[in-house]
DNA sequence: TCTGGGGTCCTAGGACCC
DNA sequence: TCTGGGGTCCTAGGACCC
């Protein structure tokens, strides 16, 4: 019997197109139109409405390279609005959790739900019950697969938001129907596997999901890391991976931005990476993590193979965890100069914090010059007033007065729901 | 001209120690 | 000059995810 009866039921909710669908709930008027988001920089396309796929816009297409296909298309263009995405999402996740006595956020647009002895109510339609309600609370179209691990609930809600007989739902519980949905999608849509090991598992012959499903043990043991097994058997209805509704804390926090066309001078990079480390520091406090490792990264444009090319990175520990931004800024300005090499058109440039530990847990050591309580309330004072008055109202020196290198977002739509300058205006 | 950003996990290999 | 085995820890790089 390859595929084992569980009394687990997971449900995978995501929403369509999310970024695309959520310029579309302030503005009405973009449905049924081609509507595509940009990356940062403007630099490729990130979402597509389903009129924008059908025109042939790929995923990941710089935006250069699509520019006709957008004009001839009269598709509609929009930079990344994070902001914009995250309030919708957060209360997308809050209805959610009126479903499911355990939710587990995975994505700014994905949330496992734990509906587990939710059977008499009848999956399918409890899971059009979500949909429905989804809809018409945020105006967010999703898609829900339901299934006895995370992996088949993925590769169902996959099913689901293809196929037009699902309607946007597929419970794929019942083990009678879980080899044809298998046979129907390509192994490397498969949650876990990706171009490198979909390529390599075609090479032994294995196409789809139920090939995989149905490949030997000790074979998938011997030839991929153990998470291609732990992928195997989920598919085989075996649980592997769990519902962490109690989301542990991170382990790392990145800012990194790409300069575009410009070639930053040594005293702009270091404006940007003091910019950088703020915004992480500002992210470690709203975390309340605190950080005792600080990465800084510059890199050359690697798609510019005729240019010399250079990338490097250097690590700075401190002796003490900290949260604080100047001391965090004076770090990463230290080991700039560690690497940075004369003679380079620098293309990206990045600040990590490794070692995350809760705040709680810092210990003054003896040897500590700072006055870490000081320290504290003023960073406090700041995060404060930046929230209230907009982010950037107080900054530090360091970060530089409206540099050149600040990303381009040049179509970015209204921060409808957290801006008061930018609320949505109704002609009544 | 123009190619994103932010994460996690796993493994191999080197350094070091006994 | 050649010669051992085993354990731990760390890091870099590769793979994956969104």
């Amino acid at each position: 019997m390859p595929f084992t009866a569980s009394n687990q039921v997971f449900a995978m909710v995501d929403g369509n197109n999310f970024y695309a669908s959520c310029e579309g709930v302030f503005q009405p008027s973009l449905k049924g139109k081609p509507v595509v988001v940009l990356s940062n920089n403007d630099g490729c396309i990130i979402a597509r409405s389903n009129e924008a796929k059908t025109l042939g816009i790929r995923m990941g297409a710089p935006f250069h390279t699509v520019r006709d296909l957008i004009q001839r298309g009269k598709v509609k263009v929009f930079s990344a609005n994070f902001i914009l995405y995250g309030d919708l999402s957060a209360r997308m996740m809050h209805l959610l959790g009126q479903f499911t006595p355990h939710l587990e956020i995975y994505s700014i647009d994905e949330a496992f739900l734990d509906l587990t002895g939710f059977q008499h109510l009848g999956l399918r339609r409890y899971g059009q019950d979500i949909k429905r309600s989804i809809q018409q609370w945020t105006g967010i179209p999703i898609s829900v697969g339901v299934a006895s691990t995370k992996t088949l609930a993925k590769l169902a809600n996959h099913i689901a938001k293809k196929s037009a007989k699902a309607n946007g739902v597929l419970d794929l519980t019942r083990p009678q129907y879980i080899e044809r949905a298998l046979s129907l999608v390509t192994v490397g849509d498969v949650w876990g596997i990706g171009r490198r090991y979909g390529d390599r598992l075609k090479g032994y012959g294995i196409h789809t999901a139920l090939d995989l499903s149905r490949a030997k043990d000790d074979w998938l043991m011997k030839t991929f890391p153990v998470s291609m097994m732990r992928t195997v058997l989920e598919l085989r209805g075996i649980n592997c991976i769990k519902l962490e509704s109690q989301v542990p804390h991170r382990k790392s926090i990145v800012v990194s931005r790409s300069f575009g066309a410009l070639e930053p001078s040594l005293s702009e990079l270091m404006q940007s990476v003091a910019a950088y480390t703020a915004r992480a520091a500002e992210r470690l406090r709203e975390a309340q993590l605190a950080t005792s490792m600080l990465s800084v990264f510059i890199r050359t444009n690697s798609f510019r193979e005729y240019l010399p090319q250079y990338s490097n990175s250097a690590l700075i520990e401190l002796a003490v965890p900290t949260q604080s931004t100047s001391e965090l800024i004076q770090a990463a300005q230290k080991a700039l100069t560690r690497i940075y090499r004369e003679g380079y058109e620098y293309h990206k440039a990045g600040v990590m914090l490794l070692n995350l530990v809760p705040a709680s847990q810092i210990q003054q050591s003896l040897f500590d010059t700072v006055d870490r309580q000081k320290s504290e309330r003023l960073m406090t004072a700041i995060d404060q007033i930046n929230t209230d008055f907009g982010s950037g109202t107080l900054q530090f020196a360091a970060e530089g007065l409206r540099p050149r290198w600040r990303m381009k977002q040049e179509r970015r739509s209204p921060r409808y729901t957290t801006s008061w300058e930018e609320l949505a205006i109704v002609k009544a």
